[in-house]
DNA sequence: TGAATGATGCGCT
DNA sequence: GCGCATCATTCAT
């Protein structure tokens, strides 16, 4: 029985979380059923320093939950039809989070299938609109406690990716227009989940 | 195959 | 009123 990752996970610093949260594993247990999958995509979202972070240019109603202790869910809504869900972290009073931008499903397929309408299931995940929308997350659940029993993270078992640990690779972070000169985005170059890939060769499916 | 764009709601100036 | 940490579809080449 994994366990799963506590307080003091997030309680460091930013890009060093990013980094160990690719390949762990993401639950959210629903009111319709439980769903998990494998984290292969973050970005991170410094308020210190960083243009892009909603934090940065204060406290407000929408971003308070980064301003908070770590170890909860930052959610918000984006052009006014896609949620986003971040991962605060950091001290309380230092506003910065991490947002998770694509997902390999692993339970709760039939969930997810239900809610996007794709074809293929590492597309029902790949991009941080869309993982929210598979997982059914909301801005409802804005502020949900990750040392809780509703949506947390707990590592993968050791054993599990026998065949090879993720490939993490570093890149500019996508959508923003503002900070982009940072290398604040990592993700795991072996997964098809990942919202967009530099230069594929040849991905035949 | 890539670039442009419309949908759509809310937080902030 | 404007702009946004997106996605799917349309249009151009």
């Amino acid at each position: 029985m994994a366990r799963k990752l506590d307080r003091t996970f997030y309680d460091r610093p930013t890009l060093e979380v990013c980094e160990e949260l690719i390949g762990q594993r993401l639950v959210y247990r629903s009111p319709d059923g439980n769903l998990s999958a494998r984290v292969v995509e973050v970005e991170a979202y410094i308020g210190q320093g960083d243009p892009a972070c909603h934090a940065a240019r204060g406290k407000t109603g929408r971003n308070r939950v980064m301003f908070g202790k770590p170890g909860f869910a930052y959610i918000y809504l984006i052009y006014g039809m896609y949620n986003c869900l971040n991962l605060v972290t950091e001290a309380e009073g230092h506003p910065a989070a991490v947002l998770i931008r694509g997902v390999e499903p692993l339970e709760g397929l039939e969930l997810m299938r239900v809610r996007s309408k794709t074809k293929q299931d590492w597309q029902l995940c790949n991009g941080p609109g869309k993982l929210c929308r598979s997982f059914g997350l909301t801005r409802e659940q804005n502020g949900l406690d990750l040392t809780g029993d509703k949506l947390y993270l707990e590592p993968m078992s050791v054993g599990d990716n026998s065949g090879g640990r993720p490939r993490i690779v570093k890149s500019t972070r996508i959508g923003i227009s503002a900070g982009q000169e940072k290398l604040w985005r990592f993700y795991d170059a072996n997964s098809q989940a990942v919202s967009k890939m530099p230069k594929p060769k040849a991905s035949v499916q």
